[in-house]
DNA sequence: CTATACTTGACCATTTTAGTCAGGTATGTA
DNA sequence: TACATACCTGACTAAAATGGTCAAGTATAG
């Protein structure tokens, strides 16, 4: 299973690209410096949320991104699935055919990492990055 | 987040072994073969495994693992804890003096992890090995 | 025409994973 | 007592994933 500061880093960005957007594009200059996320590192990220049409960009001087959606459409489910975050414990189901351990029959905790990813799932298809900026109004300047 | 084939061999095996130590110990040899992890992998699990007095030793001939508790007992968070499979997706909480990134305030990710890991721990606290047993017992030979 | 900002792809150091290997030590049984 | 079995421990390692950096662009507003 993975989860790391890839898709950390996604929903920060666009939580902070929401934030601003209303106004003008935002760059990713102005997301690494108030994030602290690496300018390049952040290139790679918005590349793939783009190819997953989450962010539109514009090009030129005073470019940058915009969300394609409303705050409460994009699902951190989306947001995950862009970058490759996959919800995935076990390379189980691959090799439906042979089973799981080179065995004939499924291995005994198969059915055990299906739930848990319905589980995890559910939760991540609840949330919206509305949700997120409701939770932090706080610290919106 | 760390979710990998450790804690998935750990439950394996002690799947195995809750079925077959009603009549004898079981040698990890055996859980070996039948679920086809390394021998000496599982070694390192179970050290694990029994320092937090999830299963005890017999050693000598005919020696091998048994279940320190009953299986109803052993819920799978014990299990992920003991082989260090923590659910735990982000290191903004170690440095909560600092903040997440080096930033003042809580990164806006910060409460969402939370959430999430309290999700999850949630699930793994209502299974325990008795519900995976029942799972496969068609499997049961 | 130039500064800004997106775009792409190659590259890389470090860490983690998933083991292997080489030695033990304890103990039941013959 | 010998010896086979099975636990026990720690060092080691190949391969993959992670978390980036670096270089060389292209598009466009002003």
């Amino acid at each position: 299973m993975k989860l790391t500061s890839k898709g950390r880093y996604a929903v920060m960005a666009l939580v902070d690209l929401a934030r601003f957007d209303n106004i003008n594009p935002v760059s990713l200059r102005d997301i690494s410096l108030r994030q602290g996320i690496s300018l390049d590192y952040l290139e790679q990220i918005f590349s793939k949320l783009k190819k997953n049409k989450i962010v539109q960009s514009i090009r030129g001087t005073q470019g940058g991104y915009v969300l394609s959606k409303k705050p409460n459409e994009i699902k951190l489910t989306n947001i995950f699935h862009a970058v490759d975050e996959k919800v995935k414990t076990v390379q189980c189901k691959k090799e439906s055919k042979k089973g799981c351990n080179g065995k004939a029959t499924k291995c005994v905790t198969h059915n055990l990492w299906d739930e848990l990813e319905t589980h995890i799932n559910t939760f991540f298809e609840k949330k919206s990055l509305e949700d997120l900026l409701k939770n932090n109004t706080e610290q919106r300047t």
